[in-house]
Order: structure tokens, then sequence, then C-alpha cells
DNA sequence: TGGTTTCGATACGAACTAGTATCGAAACGT
DNA sequence: ACGTTTCGATACTAGTTCGTATCGAAACCA
């Protein structure tokens, strides 16, 4: 053993590429924009990684945050918290996440290591709605069948649809107005009949 | 005027252009594989298309199709009619749609070209949704504000969202069970307080 | 301090892509 | 039948990307 790798020089690279991801997308990630933006050596690049995939891999990893779960006790106020949370999105952050999502959305189609990230990424954003909805099934105030599956999924993709249709696929603004539609339908619509 | 172009080699470059699109994607499209799988020549493509751009443009255009667009009378029928059809897709023109929709929404970000192909292919999906809810408006079947803008927009991620989440993005089969809950939804949804 | 390994820099090879140039052959209009 | 234009084929330029090779300098462990 003599002289270890440098930690600074793999954050410096993990951090230009996620900077890469974020500014250009994951179709249009490349090594060689890695070292431009920080200054690592591209052999470097290549003896901490070893393929341009790998680093992809990581750099997009490092972007999924996990996703903030309301449990105030009541079915109104969780979906409040969500909707207030998805309101208060700084528009260049939702352009970024606009981004990596279709960027990975193409990119699983047909490499297996990005759909894995994006059925990751996409499980992080149900998790929260599943726990929100299970709790209100289990307090009764919505159909219990919608609080496990197999409805539970499809009740979650009825919850969080409209959200990827508004800002993921439509890139239109969300505003109160969508929200408040957006509550009045899951209650009067998850409800037991 | 000698020998005009052929319209012969135009079809089969554009058909071939077409195929590349359904099972490579958009962000995989080059004229090379187009000319592998036509025979046609690279200069002919170029002399009818002038660029990489315009023949992957009209080669996306020919696929998108035009919804149908129930119009029993009643909400509930239109939306059984809507839900038989999507569940009536076979699943190799769900795969095909898939990887058009990715393609399309990952070009889009930073070609406009591809953003206006994309906004064609998104308002298409749109239309008869939009119809269906503006006459179940008019019959009171649901609350009025749901059949005219700006609500009625929001209206329509509502009852489109599930189905892009579910088919789209999640790429898990749509059941029976789905588009009767999906029912449900919409309709005591929508209703008027 | 000495030996080993990583570092950045540069250059390089291989593969792929857009688009152009060239050329003989074939097809069409007149 | 003749002239014009498109056709397919091939080669080419220029640019991009991944990944490797090389090399002197610098950093680290013992």
């Amino acid at each position: 053993m003599a002289r270890p790798k440098s930690t600074e020089a793999r954050n410096e690279a993990l951090a230009a590429a996620g900077g890469v991801v974020v500014d250009i997308g994951v179709g249009g990630f490349t090594v060689d924009e890695v070292v431009r933006r920080s200054g690592v050596a591209k052999t470097t690049i290549y003896r901490h990684w070893g393929s341009a995939q790998n680093l992809l891999f990581e750099a997009v990893e490092q972007l999924i945050v996990p996703e903030p779960e309301p449990n105030t006790g009541s079915l109104e106020a969780d979906l409040r918290e969500m909707g207030d949370f998805m309101l208060g999105i700084p528009t260049d952050i939702k352009v970024r996440s606009r981004r990596i999502f279709a960027g990975l959305l193409e990119g699983s189609i047909d490499d297996p290591t990005i759909a894995e990230l994006f059925t990751r990424l996409h499980e992080e954003r149900r998790r929260p709605v599943a726990a929100i909805l299970t709790r209100a099934a289990e307090r009764g105030e919505i159909d219990a069948r919608y609080g496990v599956p197999p409805d539970l999924d499809t009740a979650v993709d009825v919850v969080v649809g409209p959200f990827f249709s508004r800002v993921l696929i439509s890139d239109e603004r969300l505003s109160e107005d969508d929200v408040d539609v957006w509550m009045a339908m899951i209650r009067r619509g998850l409800q037991a009949d």
C-alpha cells in the first residue's frame, strides 16, 4: 500500500456527474463532460468507476432523495400536507426532476441497470402515498380494500397519476385549485360504497 | 423534368424509419439504421428529407393514431368504452407506445421540434377525454365546472393520470379491476357537491 | 527517506454518426 | 431515342464518445 485513492477527487467527480445528470440529463451524460466540469482526469474516473455506466448509476442514485411521509392522523391533513409540499417545490427543482424522470424512463427501456434505478425512484415516490392510504383505510376513512394490495396499488395510481400527468408529462404548473380538486376526488372517490 | 423522385423508395424509407422508432426508440434513431433496414441509399434519404431530424419527425408523426372518441350519451358508458378500448390494446402495441412516449418525453426537453411532436401526441390523448367530460357536465352528470377550462384541464389530468401512471410509467398490465376502480373514482369524485 | 501508487495531462484507437462527394446505371419525360 | 435526374453503392470528412496507454509529478505508507 502506498497512496490511497483520493476521496477528494472521487467526490468532485461524483458531484460533477450529478450536475451533468441534472443539467443535461441521463441521455446526454458523457464522461468527457464530467472531466470538463470537475477537472478530474479521465484516467482517474475510470480507475474509480471502471465504466461510464457505473459512474452514471451512482450519480443518479445520489439524486434520489426520500420523499416526506406525512402522518398526521387524518387522510385530509396528510393529503393537504403532501399537496402543500408539491406546491412548494421550486420551479428549477421541478425542471430538474422532470429531466431525470424522462431520462430514466427512456433509458430503462433497453438498459436493465437504468430500469432498476428507475424502479427505485418510482417506488420512492409511491411509498409515502401507499402508507397514507393504508392508514386511512385502517381508520375507516376510505374503503378498506384500498388499504391493502392489490387494490392499494390501483389506488396509489389514482392518487399520484394526476400529478404525473400535470407536472411530469404536461409540464404545467400545479395550482392550489388543482390540489383542491385532487383532494376532493380522492376523498369522494375512495369512499366505501 | 426527367425522372421524378421515387415514391417507392420514399415509402420504404419512411416505413423503415417508423420501425426504427418503434423498435429502438426516438433516442436511438439513426439514419444508418434506416439504410440498413430499408435498402434505400443514404444519399436518397438525404435528397428526400434533407436531415435526419426531418425524417425522424415524419416517422413519428405517422405513428400518432387518433384515439376513439366515444359518444354514447352517458358518462358511464363513455368511460366504459374507453376502458374497454384500453384493455383491448395488445401488449406489443403498449410496449411500442411506451417506447415512443418515453423517447418523445426525453427528446422534448432540449429539442423544440420533438417537443412540438410530443405536445401533439399528448393533445391527441387528452382530446377525447375532454370531450367526454364536457358532455357529461352539460348533461349534469358531473359538476358543471369540470366541463369547461380551467377546471376541465384538471379533471382531464385526474382521469388520464392513473392510466399514465400504471401503463406508461409503472409498465404494469391494466386489469379490469383497475378500470372499475378508476370509473368509480371519476363518477364519485367529479360529482357536484 | 524510499518505494509504490494515484494523480492530471495528453495522446491515441476503435466505434459510431451526420452529412457530402462521386460515379455508373437505370428510369422517366418529351 | 435522347437528355436529365434519381437511384444505389462506396468512400469520405468531421465530430463525438468510450476506454486505454503513457508519463512525469505528487502524495502517501512504512
